[in-house]
DNA sequence: GTCTATAGGTGGATAGAC
DNA sequence: GTCTATCCACCTATAGAC
């Protein structure tokens, strides 16, 4: 037994995941619920209101997938998961993570500006990832924050890129390359003074 | 002496720039003109045509920048200076820039999409800096595309992170951390069978 | 060439019947 | 609660007077 409310915020959620904000219409949500694009105002104050709810979906969805970057065995492999995992969120999600952090003009993101900043939760789960692997020495110790950034907009920028075809290949072949560019940063970011394994 | 078509195609260009596309509409393009909307029509068939005129225009301007890069005195500067004006184009055409690298619902856009991928001409200028610094053996030998595309992710997340208001800090802060995280993907890129300067 | 007026479309939101 | 009808705002583009 699924009340009006659930059938119109689950197609909602379904459209924007689908189509992004452009077809976001209470007419085509409505549509998609089997009732009118007026009925929903029984059940939502307006448009925004329910693009919040559907948003507030999709941060809890993106640290859900962040989260099981914990489930790697060291702290190197839990980082990188947390990277890849961040990256399969994009893919999986196009028009959430396009609307999530690529856009300035879904005016209702800016309730969420502190989730997917730098201040947010999502972000703090990297930083955590990368001070883990200062900790144990797998990583040159340093500002925790920054390196996080930098392995941000990297990831950030391949994903961005492919996103908006920019890329040119396939789902497959990013992958391939994120996780040729996540070793190759790895092995980097260990800095010219521990090449190899020279200080364990 | 300026044509009616030469103001037409200025005040499209400035409101473009200044506020993107949501705000380029005939009429505001015609006000700012000095003529009504319905006369642009005379100069223009339509408003994408306008707009591909405008965007060509961004297209160009950006190659310039990226020209600029060409002045450094050693390859490895002038790969720097590359994705330095590459990151400067971005803060100092944002709108362009975003319009350019992170929508993908700006129709008139993909007219262009050769310009702005990786088989554009401006993502060439880097992949040539980057084999430059190769063949003089600052770079390991490599892919110089892969290396490029590398590259190219981390200065283009960098800016996109800061342009939608992830990044939270100034303009400054931003280009300080571009010149950090250059500097150290470099010194990275060099990579760890090559640490210091063992092999000139 | 430029104007005003307007057609024609889309989309958010409300009114009032049921 | 849900419907249809409608209002209102805003957009592109065209028609026809000047």
């Amino acid at each position: 037994m699924t009340s009006s409310r659930e059938r119109i915020a689950r197609a909602a959620r379904e459209l924007f995941d689908q189509y992004g904000p452009e077809r976001f219409t209470m007419r085509a949500i409505g549509a998609r619920a089997g009732v009118s694009g007026a009925a929903i105002y029984r059940h939502f104050p307006n448009r925004e209101a329910l693009l919040a709810e559907v948003l507030r979906g999709a941060y809890e969805r993106f640290v859900f997938y962040l989260a099981r970057g914990l489930r790697g065995r060291t702290p190197l492999k839990r980082l990188l998961r947390t990277g890849e995992q961040y990256l399969l969120f994009a893919l999986d999600h196009p028009r959430f993570y396009e609307a999530m952090f690529l856009r300035t003009d879904v005016p209702a993101l800016r309730r969420f500006d502190e989730l997917a900043s730098g201040r947010g939760a999502g972000f703090q789960l990297l930083v955590d990832r990368v001070r883990e692997c200062m900790t144990a020495g797998v990583l040159p110790r340093g500002d925790a924050a920054e390196v996080a950034l930098v392995l941000w907009a990297l990831v950030h920028g391949l994903a961005a890129l492919h996103l908006t075809g920019r890329f040119g290949g396939d789902r497959q072949s990013v992958e391939r390359l994120f996780r040729r560019m996540a070793r190759r940063a790895m092995r980097l970011l260990r800095g010219p003074e521990t090449p190899g394994r020279r200080r364990p």
